[in-house]
DNA sequence: CTTAATTGTAACCGACACAATTACAATAAG
DNA sequence: CTTATTGTAATTGTGTCGGTTACAATTAAG
């Protein structure tokens, strides 16, 4: 299991873009918890680097809660991707043996790889919004 | 930490088809875990697959080990990783409240998305070889 | 045939990541 | 002041996985 925010974060977005879209102002944690089967902690973490990143607004105090920030046509699921996953895609073993050539120059060399992947990752992930997903699922 | 099994798989290679063109016949796996500061069970682990994949020839017995089957120019990282790498980059939650129209829908278009990003990954590491890599390492 | 050196593989261990929970402080509305 | 919410720190349970040990199977050499 790799990464499960992704897909988590991204379902909080298309019940968030529904209730938008049905007129609802402001969905609480609580409610999002129990539509995604959890807890209204474990969202409200999932919820902080969206908002950060300009994808939710959240409000606090009695009334509170969170709704969309941006029609889902001007979100990019490349947005979603990087803020919900932190961690690069792969990684090299630190304990590798220096003396070797191999070993010594391994860890530029797989940096590089890994850019290049993430970067291949990262187009690609930009060319599909939110909207595209909600169209695909028939929602 | 996503997968140091490419890397490390990509790292044997890189030895191997160093060795091969100083001329060596085969090397052990008590060898490569040395040069890559582990033993030689985890070694043998990773190769599996690659030989399985036609990257190395493995031999068994007295005088045996492992050897690079294919030059560096006729290998692609995209080999290396389908072998080397077994599970999807990203998966969905398994707990989610079906009752919800997103959460009924969110496995399967959570599965084309996730292919999306495999299939635009792949496309990219097919265009490396390990001689690309080679050269970079200036190796 | 025996011995030695290897791969193949099963079983296990330990550490770490991370989903998930609990609890509580901070905030804001009424 | 009370109540409902977000924000967040602390904790826990557990699954994953890198790594190790051990041993069977295999093969060459003497």
């Amino acid at each position: 299991m790799v990464d499960v925010r992704f897909s988590t974060s991204l379902q909080i977005l298309l019940n968030l873009a529904l209730r938008d879209r049905e007129g609802d102002d402001l969905v609480t944690s609580q409610d999002l918890a129990q539509t995604l089967g959890t807890n209204p902690a474990f969202v409200r973490k999932l919820l902080i680097p969206l908002a950060q990143a300009g994808l939710v607004e959240t409000f606090k105090g009695k009334t509170g809660g969170v709704k969309i920030a941006r029609s889902p046509k001007k979100i990019t699921l490349r947005e979603i991707y990087e803020a919900a996953v932190d961690k690069n895609i792969a990684c090299a073993r630190e304990t590798t043996n220096k003396s070797c050539p191999v070993g010594a120059s391994m860890k530029s060399v797989f940096t590089g790889i890994v850019d290049g992947m993430e970067s291949a990752l990262r187009t690609h992930l930009q060319s599909k919004t939110l909207q595209h997903v909600l169209n695909q699922a028939k929602l």
